[in-house]
DNA sequence: CCCATTTGACCATC
DNA sequence: GATGGTCAAATGGG
């Protein structure tokens, strides 16, 4: 099944992350502005603006994070990993995931398990809309696992990339619901993605095989980055969650969901300008050049497209540190037809310092 | 028949 | 010893 291998784009999670953010900030601009000329929807501009922040946020908090600590936890998201090589050494043998680990790697010597790359996600869906639309980050995952995790309500989901054994891709996620707020799920990635993927696709188009995992565009999520570390030794945690919210058919055994049973569950959210999207008039095109720039053409972010309900949540875009993003002076139209402008060339050569994406 | 999910067991780490 | 992560056989759906 070659499902959806497309060109031969691979999108590297961070800076795909980073895309997505600004993708969105870039389409609720828009919007806003929008809502702005026409005087319409004041309520809705509201909303706006701390989803627009949001994003920005996150973008911001990546980077300044990954700057800040060149060269250390940031660095590591890098995909030294460990983890196992293609699992299909048939552990008949000798099943040990892990211990090949050790064999591999000459990487000094920690104490603690390798590092790997991990950085955790937040994503909050209107439950109502929710459950119609998976999340989709333009990958497919195939789970491999549950477990029940001590402490928490509700049991942890393993997810992989569908193509581990085909094109060897280690990327690897894990989705638990949060304890205390059910409709929100946390996803936590591990290791990029070096599997070529659809570009193009974005969530919620169905982008794998035939459209199983996922349907049509999900709108209505939140999708809160905490691109923290990747550093596995200290923060446990730290890495990237996404909160996930109702899924449609989440297949947590304590809890019943109404849905569809089978929840693929979702990929993160990170909206990759699909073709027809593009179509519309703005959309997004990205493309990633030898050198580490990036260029973006005009578009939009689809996840938006439509309805994009975006549950103006309670708070799971907040960012408590308070950083000023100093919008309030930004001129949106500025800003967007900067977005909007043909060939947006982006170089991102800082990341680069920064993040370590090898291959 | 093929493929994805489920689920219990195994293994490594803490 | 407890817990988390992964594997792989079993199961179900398309």
């Amino acid at each position: 099944m070659e499902e959806k291998k497309t060109t031969g784009m691979s999108y590297l999670d961070p800076k795909l992350f980073i895309l997505n953010e600004l993708a969105q900030a870039k389409e609720l601009l828009r919007r806003l502005e929008t809502n702005l000329h026409t005087a319409t929807s004041t309520n809705e501009s509201k909303l706006l603006i701390p989803q627009i922040l949001s994003y920005f946020e996150n973008s911001l908090s990546m980077l300044n994070g990954s700057k800040s600590e060149s060269g250390n936890d940031q660095s590591q998201i890098t995909a030294s990993e460990t983890d196992s090589t293609p699992t299909d050494s048939p552990r008949s043998v000798n099943r040990s995931p892990r211990s090949d680990s050790e064999s591999d790697l000459m990487e000094p010597p920690s104490k603690k398990r390798k590092t790997v790359a991990r950085w955790t996600e937040q994503v909050r869906v209107c439950e109502e809309t929710g459950l119609e639309g998976p999340l989709d980050d333009g990958y497919s995952w195939r789970k491999y696992g549950q477990k029940d995790i001590l402490g928490a309500a509700y049991p942890r989901g393993y997810y992989r990339c569908t193509h581990r054994a085909t094109q060897g891709c280690l990327a690897r996620k894990q989705v638990q619901r949060s304890d205390e707020d059910s409709s929100i799920f946390n996803v936590t990635y591990r290791d990029r993605h070096t599997c070529v993927q659809a570009p193009h696709l974005l969530p919620g188009q169905s982008q794998n095989k035939d459209g199983q995992e996922h349907q049509k565009p999900t709108k209505s999520q939140e999708t809160i980055i905490n691109f923290q570390t990747g550093c596995l030794g200290e923060t446990p945690d730290s890495g990237a969650t996404k909160v996930v919210p109702r899924s449609p058919s989440f297949s947590f055994p304590s809890i019943p969901v109404p849905r569809s049973p089978s929840f693929s569950f979702p990929s993160a959210s990170i909206p990759i300008p699909s073709d027809e999207q593009k179509e519309n008039n703005d959309n997004i095109f990205y493309s990633m050049t030898p050198d580490n720039h990036f260029v973006a053409s005009p578009f939009s972010s689809p996840s938006t497209s439509g309805s994009n309900s975006v549950c103006s949540n309670n708070g799971v875009n907040n960012f408590e540190d308070g950083q000023d993003l100093q919008t309030s002076d930004y001129d949106l139209s500025e800003f967007t037809s900067a977005f909007d402008s043909p060939d947006l060339y982006l170089d991102f050569d800082f990341l680069d310092s920064n993040f370590r994406f090898d291959m």
